[in-house]
DNA sequence: CAGTATCCATTTCGATACTG
DNA sequence: CAGTATCGAAATGGATACTG
């Protein structure tokens, strides 16, 4: 009758299920990969502050349960996809999100990270409508964040990268806020419009630029469902031409 | 920059979700909830091998998380309800039912225990098919399980009873088999007639009842849902007649 | 780049005893 | 019944260094 490390002594299938996902760092590691990241480091970036050797152990246990398929790759390391059992996990992460974004605490200093919010930009940048050539957009987000550092957006032909440190050219345009107040607009709490002419957050560069910027911002792809756990967040601000 | 025992350093609704029902015992714990479950030590039947403490915590971190409401009740104790933001986990809970159903490990003989399958089958048993006036059933199942002791199911007037120790009165039906082989055919892998026949499972008793006892498994919710996990299992057993 | 190995502080949890 | 308190064994995971 000894009691191992995890699983809870049951045939159900619920617990065998959450033995699989419920290891800390494995959800957010099945949202990345549900979002098409698949190289190692590719997945440390999207969770900037998983350690390698848990992030490596988390494939590996994946892998174990027919979640993932490791495959090599001619670059050196491996490719990490989502099996079929893996794509049947999406829509319960996806229900997970739409729980968090109605439910979940509110935020702590210590999920405030520019790391984080950086990477989620990135991936949510309205490339269409932005001009064309090379635009750079400096993050300069700070407050009483765990972690604060500033950040670079760069778009180029429709492809968006970010970086953390001094990319070679200057800023066309520069973003400052407080970060929690950004990550509020980024959830869909805040107007964007609003916070800027109130100037919570700040743009600098040429008019035409930052008069253009609020529509570069997809914002977070829940920022459309609606906040319901009571007493401190707000409503959801959505912009109707946001595509 | 310290990193705290939980959050992954995000404000991603997903990682806030995951860490108020990622934690052990958790999904196990909304599960009986939602079975309508609410006092303290019927929660710790339907999971045997949690200790009092970490049933204790983990009803504390839900109802900090506004999943759980505690109120008092004047038999002593308390009663621990879903809130209307616990209800809206039952989905996400009964997905990852079907998907450990379909895709779950096999089991090791650590999953195996008498006393989680005898809670079970106490919820899902076809009262409407049983005779009238109180039914007896003792289970003696073994194997290489971690745990198992005999137990009895005991109807009466509609309602059913799992007992650890000899009830006051004989039993109507005994039925002996692996743990193992039984939690197979609970799970919809095997037929339960067909194992009887081939007597791998083996019901004493009176002829009457022992020809009437496999209609009285209601079997587990998710025995219809199909296996995929390629390899090990067999195909679904649904009788067509339970109800 | 793509990980693995090591170390150690912290956390976790089961077992058990105990209280109202 | 309904928990809380305590304790020790085990696991976890972050930081860091290191390898191919």
């Amino acid at each position: 009758m000894s009691s191992r490390p995890n699983g809870h002594g049951t045939y159900c299938p619920v617990s065998l299920a959450a033995e699989t996902v419920g290891e800390r760092w494995t959800i957010p590691l099945l949202l990345a990969l549900i979002d098409g990241y698949s190289r190692f480091n590719e997945l440390r970036r999207a969770m900037p502050r998983i350690s390698p050797s848990t992030l490596s152990q988390r494939l590996q246990h994946l892998e174990d349960a027919g979640v993932v398929a490791r495959s090599g790759s001619r670059d050196g390391g491996h490719r990490y996809d989502l099996t079929e059992a893996g794509h049947e996990l999406e829509p319960i992460v996806r229900a997970l999100g739409a729980w968090g974004q109605r439910w979940a605490r509110d935020l702590a200093p210590e999920d405030l990270d520019t790391r984080s919010l950086g990477w989620s930009i990135h991936r949510r940048m309205d490339t269409d409508a932005m001009p064309p050539g090379r635009t750079v957009i400096e993050f300069d987000l700070d407050g009483e964040a765990a972690y604060s550092a500033p950040f670079w957006i760069v778009h180029e032909d429709g492809k968006v990268d970010v970086c953390i440190r001094h990319p070679g050219c200057d800023a066309d345009l520069t973003v400052r806020a407080e970060l929690r107040r950004f990550v509020e607009v980024w959830r869909g709490f805040r107007s964007l419009e609003q916070e800027i002419a109130r100037r919570r957050i700040r743009v600098q560069g040429p008019r035409e630029l930052r008069r253009a910027f609020p529509r570069w911002l997809l914002l977070s792809e829940l920022a459309g469902v609606e906040r319901r756990r009571p007493g401190t967040e707000r409503r959801v601000y959505l912009r109707s031409a946001a595509r």
